[in-house]
DNA sequence: GCCTGTTTCAAACAGTCGTTTGAATTAAAT
DNA sequence: ATTTAATTCAAACGACTGTTTGAAACAGGC
């Protein structure tokens, strides 16, 4: 077959015009048109809209959460009866999501894609982003927290958030920074992006917990000559 | 006057709906019909949909980076020759934004508002969002690397990458970790919610830089029986 | 050959979108 | 009261959306 499948060419146009404009954004004529198949193909082979983004986001989302659920497994029999390193788990989560970007061959992808899912809106979408990433959310949590045993799980989930939201805007704006800073997108630069943002990710978790704020904090206090 | 005018009715009302949805989810007929007012109304108050975005924005944005960038003046002032802590920096760049959350009587919109437009991929809103930002970028990109003498320029930028997703994503879902935490979401609770992004964010901006990895780290070193 | 099931195709459907128009209404000024 | 300008209104415009339809093209088994 000179031509690749219908379906995956559909797939394949739909993640990169996804990942440039966002879902919403991107019709359908726009993708059949650059994927040079029929406009009846898309229903046919998937249903509806709603059901082809969910296939491009799975399609690669879901090897990748597999990939991080097994590593995350070694590093903890690795590390035996000792509490696995939040750097190691941390690793875990970005690696296999970031490398996808230097892998594609169509360039930083569907990791951005994934990055703009976060911000999306749609509840629907939402919710089946939930679903996909429930385990890794679940295992991740308990590791970060197990690394962490000081912290109290409240600050520990809020971290996360800060975290998520770190990894996301990277992802999804990765070429705004590449470009500004200079620094060459080449191949596999994901390495400094992921050691970055664990270094980053990491010392925040790592971060004393401040006291909350008396009420009126003594902004000048008594001058002591 | 009993009724409100029709020009800041259109905007209250756009900004609760854009604040909610997003900003391309929201027809301009939604939002004519919650805020009682006739379609053409927005176009000739403001001309279009884009620049209707542009206003909502940028009234509340404005006075919020005005005080950013006061605040920012005061402690230089106040730190002399000193250099100036970076939990004050990022506490002049979080606290003005944060509150309008809790001011709002319409509860959570604004600043949720200005958290999804930074995963908009619209082109046209980042390019005027980035304008609306610009001085306060100089001005705060300055203070943190004056704040971090010792951390390399590149380092600095990819961080302050990293603080603005985590900002913008806690702010994007402010509601979900509330629910989520159980912590109520009572009135000024966005003290709370500002300690911790200075918490992390400062440790973040402080962690130490771990060197580039090796180009193939020891897997398995020989075995030392 | 014929037949069966899968896949492609052009065309249309019903609906929504942002925008425009021109008349009707209100407010202000003379 | 009359004239002028500012504002509101219902109605329509053309373009685009996701989805459906029914016939055409193709496949492989017999």
């Amino acid at each position: 077959m000179a031509k690749t499948d219908t379906k995956t060419r559909i797939l394949d146009t739909a993640e990169r015009l996804f990942a440039q404009k966002g879902f919403d954004a991107v019709s359908l004529r726009t993708i059949i048109a650059s994927a040079k198949v029929n406009l009846a193909a898309v229903h046919y082979h998937f249903g509806s809209k709603q059901a082809l983004v969910h296939a491009v986001i799975s399609r690669r989302l879901r090897p990748i959460n597999e990939e991080r659920l097994t590593q995350l497994a070694e590093i903890r029999i690795k590390a035996g009866r000792r509490p696995v390193k939040l750097e190691h788990v941390l690793e875990c989560l970005f690696r296999p999501l970031f490398r996808v970007q230097a892998n594609s061959k169509a360039g930083p992808t569907f990791a951005r894609l994934v990055g703009r899912v976060m911000g999306e809106r749609n509840e629907g979408l939402h919710k089946f982003m939930m679903g996909e990433l429930a385990e890794v959310i679940i295992q991740f949590s308990a590791a970060i927290e197990a690394a962490l045993p000081e912290l109290p799980k409240e600050e520990s989930d809020w971290r996360s958030h800060f975290m998520a939201g770190a990894m996301a805007h990277t992802l999804c704006n990765a070429d705004l920074l590449v470009r500004f800073t200079g620094t060459d997108a080449g191949a596999s630069d994901y390495e400094s992006t992921v050691r970055r943002l664990i270094d980053f990710t990491a010392a925040g978790f790592r971060a004393r917990v401040s006291p909350p704020p008396k009420k009126a904090r003594a902004k000048r206090k008594p001058k002591r000559t």
